[in-house]
DNA sequence: AAGTCACACCGTACACGTACGGTAAAATTT
DNA sequence: AAATTTTACCGTACGTGTACGGTGTGACTT
């Protein structure tokens, strides 16, 4: 077997399924986020609708594409914004959190919002970790929380519990436009401060299996 | 006009509605929740395809009706499950809500996860909070708190805040069931119990369209 | 009672995602 | 060099949600 030109091979199938994302950015610009459709993607880079196939498995992929691309924006703009104090650092993560979201519902819909089907059985939860680089950064900033006792606990557990309490306020105030959250942006931070608040209050143990008592 | 002519008309109407709704119910049972189609709808009453549209304004509409039956049965269960003490009267609902959304993700999607598109202008949320009946029930019992005093603040705010973190946890368990978040109805619970910590630490005010504070 | 009208229902048609199978060229093996 | 396999792409076809325009039967008006 010749690897370097398997290794050529895979390069410019990369190169194509670049130009796929690309356009398929491009037709998001011009006709918006339903307009885009394989059968159009397909024209626009001359190629038949089946064909876009042996480059994504389904759609749901190459929206995953266009989704990626706008999270390590994300993951951009939090390192930009990194105050010194470690609550306000964790603070700011939120913040840019939460323009995200609310800035990039569609995005933000096809990461968080719907069925993860065919998934590898190998590396559950590290591949997403890595792949969201912001998630990273929240970890990275709990751990500052932790090293100036803001905070006491596992850091895994308490990342999660901050991530859960910014979906539940993103993905609501997506969802549900018409309540009344009050100002959107605010009411992200003012989960996220009520979240710190509940976590301050006690040490936060690690994330197990063990079902917890409850009521009933 | 005869307006009992027209009400016998409605009547009727929702009848045929009804039966449209039991047949989906009972597509579903037998072929699972991606095998109701329209189609598969239509000829199952004995209609052509397009006549199911006189009755629901599309699919979305159709699944929007079996998610309601769904809730009419997690506000039973709430209700059934209703500790006298204040703060475990709280967690017992959460505890229904955890039970119902992991043990109904289809329901729970269509009704807390998908956007809703056309929606009347007027009445924003009172309808919202009519309709489902389970949103009741939380308020009910975040004034039971406030009269026992381990709440202050305003009460549609702190329920609001509650769904917030339910829902949270609920729709990622569901979107990333191979995430170790461990045990899905204790880490509900957990997270149920972090947000009833972090507003029993202050009052909380009601919910405004002032944009907060925020860094950067 | 006659005329008008609303409405329940349907047939046709479109664009969509994508399963299936084919075909020809390129890469690899023999 | 010949044989084999792998690959890149495509054509056709199915089932989907649903837009559009009909059509006849009942109800309402006059």
């Amino acid at each position: 077997m010749s690897s370097s030109a398997a290794q050529r091979r895979e390069l410019q199938k990369a190169e194509l399924r670049a130009e796929l994302v690309a356009a398929a950015h491009a037709l998001v610009r011009e006709e918006g986020y339903e307009g885009l459709t394989i059968r159009k993607l397909a024209t626009r880079v001359g190629y038949a609708p089946m064909s876009v196939y042996s480059y994504f498995a389904d759609k749901q992929e190459i929206l995953m594409a266009l989704a990626e691309d706008a999270f390590a924006d994300l993951a951009r703009r939090m390192r930009q914004n990194q105050p010194e104090d470690p609550v306000e650092a964790m603070r700011a993560a939120l913040s840019e959190y939460a323009e995200f979201g609310l800035g990039n519902p569609n995005e933000y819909r096809t990461v968080f919002m719907t069925e993860k089907l065919k998934h590898p059985p190998e590396e559950t939860f590290d591949e997403m970790e890595r792949e969201n680089p912001a998630f990273q950064i929240i970890i990275e900033r709990v751990h500052a929380c932790l090293a100036a006792g803001v905070l006491k606990g596992d850091a895994r557990a308490i990342a999660t519990a901050l991530w859960t309490v910014a979906h539940g306020s993103v993905s609501l105030l997506i969802t549900f436009p018409f309540y009344p959250f009050g100002d959107p942006k605010a009411y992200v931070m003012r989960m996220g401060d009520l979240a710190m608040a509940g976590l301050a209050a006690s040490e936060t143990p690690p994330l197990t299996d063990e079902p917890g008592k409850c009521p009933g």
